[in-house]
Formats: structure tokens, C-alpha cells, sequence
DNA sequence: CCGAATCTTTACGGGACCCTTACGCCAAAC
DNA sequence: GTTTGGCGTAAGGGTCCCGTAAAGATTCGG
């Protein structure tokens, strides 16, 4: 998450944010009520929008709105106002988080990271790069260095599972449940066995494996 | 939230539902039975889960549990008993919220908004950061200075208990009894060895801890 | 009906982790 | 000064967990 449009009238707390934002590594742009926002999200769409309710030109939920005609942008609130009607509506317009004034700095950027993370899995499909790897979740393809690797439906069931949960610590009793069903949650040697079998067709040494890690008394994590 | 999962065998009600939600702007992926529901749920995680309690496979609390044993993912279920044994039971079972079979669309959404305000400060719980540490709840790991640091189970189990609850005192006996299991409340010497080993890997100067707090005949603390 | 690929089962060695025991330190109480 | 309770550290043994090999069972296609 890169670029925040912020919108607010108040140009001392514009400036304070963008600042401390830029500060972060966030490319920021401002507008200053409903009408500019609305034209420089269109002409420059930014990865999230935080938006203050109390414009000049229009109500923030009606901002909203018409945003979410065309686009699912995420969108974080401001709002001087601790009624929670005033949350409630802006929710239901739309928003993806809100944020009451006063706040801190720590706040709004944990509200960041948070819609940032909560909008990761949308951009999920596709091919994941790990190393040599080429991972194809939706084709179910997978080829180390260019060259295509052939895997057994188990096998591929394991890996499509700890790929999805990239990075994740996925625990042996979830594997157990989701590829050979919920009665073999007991079952750990079977992951034994088709974790050895994956590690000898995806690591470069897998004595030593840099990608499927074994998280002792845990579980298992695919790491890029 | 974006994304439901809706499981239900009637094809008619999922049809009807499917249609509802996406008009309101909901992305909705359907699960006929509990298997394909865990791996749905599993595969790609849904912002909310709605599910039926009669399914053909399994019962709709088991369901429930085996989500629970990894998952804080909300859940709102539908039943068509009446019976306030069955709410009791699902609730307990780690159910957000509850619809009698029949409802009307209007109560199914509301309770959709309800679960998604209630839901979101549970996803705040991400990336903690405290000094030169960095510690991912979701993901389970933690890194120092950015070096990756490897935990045993038990040295997580503490941990994150007292992370989840930082800034607060956490009691000796609280930590034993979920780390370990209320039957080795008394078992206090446990403690210490494992403090000394998580304070030996994450803190600068172990014998002037920064993080990992004693207060002395109460409990332990985590500051960040 | 046969054969090959895949899945399951069994067995075993090595290592990590957990628990236990023991001892040193500090501060507060006597 | 001595004692006592709470806390921190070190080391060793036992147990559980993980990785690997290999053979039997099952499935699937020809």
C-alpha cells in the first residue's frame, strides 16, 4: 500500500498527516472537500482513501457513495462526531474503517496496515515466486527454474494449502482437516511423508529446505 | 467486509441468498456440506461465515469447532430449530451471532453490519512492534532487527498470550492455565524457565529486561 | 485383467523440546 | 545478621516429534 488520498479540511491536520505519512513511505495527495476528492480518486485512483465526514461542499457519507458506484477502494473515516449513529452510516455507505478525532498518528496507521492487509488476499490469485519456483494456484502448475514439476494430487493438496497461507504458520491438525478430511486431524505421519516427497521435488537440498519449514510442535510454513 | 461464505444444503435459499447479498455488494463463494466449507474456508478465507446448522455431512457445531481451532473468523449461524439448547450450543461452540429459520433479508444484513463493526477490532490484532522486535500474531512469527527468531512452542504460547494482553498485567496462574492447562496452575517454576529463555532471545540485555516485565508476586507484562 | 502410479502403513534413528532438579541471587521480614 | 520467599540460571535425562526408507494396499487406466 503506497499512495493514501487524504481528504479534510482542516489544511493544518492535512499538513500534519501528510507529513507523518510521507514520513511512513506513503505517497500522499490531498483534497480539500467532496467535489476534488471525488475527481482525483477517478483521475488517480490511490490505494486507500481517508476521508474526513465533515466537508464543506457535501456530507462525507454521501462521498462514499458515489465512490462505491465504481470502485471498492478501501476507505477510512474520520470523524470529529462520537455518536455512533455517525459510524454506523458511514459503514453502511461504505466505509472500511473508522477513525474518531482526536487520534494519534499510531492509530490511523494501524488502521492502515489493517485494511492493507485485509486487502492482500483480493490480489491473492495468481503466480506465486518463491527462489526457482513458479507456483500457479489457479492453473494447479508448478515449475522449478523453467522446467515444469509433476505433483500427486496429495502432494499438490498439501503445497496449494501452505502456498494459500504464505508466510503463515499453518498448523499440521488444519492440514490434516482441509486435504484429507477432518477424521484424519490425528494422522501427522501422513504430513511427514508428503512433506519429505514435496522437499525432495521443490528445494535445491532438502535436508536443508529454505521454502517448506518445519515449525516443531506447530506446524509447517511455505516461505518466498 | 466484502467477502461471504454462505453454507447451506437447500440450493433454493443458497440461490435466493446468493442473489441478495451480491446486490448488496457482497462477494459471496456457497459450500453445500462441512468439508467443502473448511476447505473453502481454509482455501480462500472469507470476511464472514454464514452457515446452517443442518448439513448432511457432519453437525453444524463441529463445524464450528474445527474453524475455532484456528480461526477467530466471524461466524453467524442459521437454524431452522427452535430450541434455545441448539443457540446455547453453537455460541458455545465459538458461533458471533444467531438467525432463526425463517428470517427476513433485512436481519440477515443487519446482523452482517453487526458481526463486521464488531469484527474489525479483533483484526487489529496483526503486526506488534516494540523496539527492534516485530511480532505477527496472525502469521506467528517474530523477528528482531529484522532477523527471523525461532520459538518453541511453549516460548510462543507465552508470548503471545502476554502480547495479545500487552501494556496489561497477566497473572502467573492466567498464563499457566492457557499455556499449559488449568491443572498446572501452581507449577509457577515453569514459568521462569521459559521467561529466561524468551528473554534470552528477544530482549538486548536479558538481565535488564525491556519488554518482558516481572511484577514481582503478581505476574508478568509485556510492554512494547 | 494387468501394471503402474499413488496412497497408506510400518519401522527406526536422530534430534529437539520439555520437564526436572539443583543452586545462586536479591529483597523484605524478623 | 539471619531467615524466608520469590525470581533467575544452568544442566541433564527422558520423551516426544520429525525425517526417511521400504513394503503392502489401493486406485486407475489400458
Amino acid at each position: 500500500m503506497r499512495s493514501v488520498l487524504l481528504v479534510d479540511d482542516e489544511p493544518q491536520l492535512v499538513r500534519a498527516l501528510q507529513i507523518n505519512l510521507e514520513a511512513e513511505g506513503y505517497a500522499v495527495t490531498t483534497a480539500a472537500d467532496g467535489a476534488n476528492a471525488l475527481r482525483a480518486a477517478a483521475s488517480q485512483p490511490p490505494d486507500v482513501l481517508v476521508l474526513d465526514l465533515g466537508l464543506p461542499d457535501m456530507d462525507g457519507t454521501e462521498v462514499i457513495r458515489r465512490l462505491r458506484t465504481w470502485t471498492e477502494l478501501p476507505i477510512i473515516v474520520l470523524s470529529a462526531r462520537h455518536g455512533s449513529s455517525d459510524k454506523v452510516e458511514a459503514l453502511d455507505a461504505g466505509a472500511d474503517d473508522y477513525v474518531t478525532k482526536p487520534f494519534g498518528l499510531d492509530e490511523l496507521l494501524a488502521r492502515l496496515r489493517a485494511v492493507e492487509r485485509r486487502s492482500w488476499p483480493v490480489r491473492e490469485a495468481g503466480v506465486v515466486e518463491a527462489g526457482d519456483l513458479q507456483i500457479d494456484l489457479m492453473a494447479a502448475t508448478i515449475s522449478r527454474a523453467g522446467r515444469r514439476i509433476r505433483l500427486t494430487p496429495r502432494e499438490w493438496g498439501v503445497l496449494q494449502l501452505l502456498v494459500e497461507n504464505r508466510g503463515r504458520l499453518v498448523s499440521q491438525q488444519q492440514i490434516l482437516s482441509e486435504v484429507w478430511g477432518p477424521v484424519y486431524e490425528k494422522e501427522t505421519h501422513y504430513l511427514r511423508i508428503y512433506v519429505g516427497q514435496l522437499r525432495r521435488k521443490l528445494e535445491q537440498d532438502p535436508a536443508n529446505p529454505r521454502h517448506l519449514i518445519t515449525e516443531p510442535g506447530m506446524g509447517y510454513r511455505f516461505e518466498i
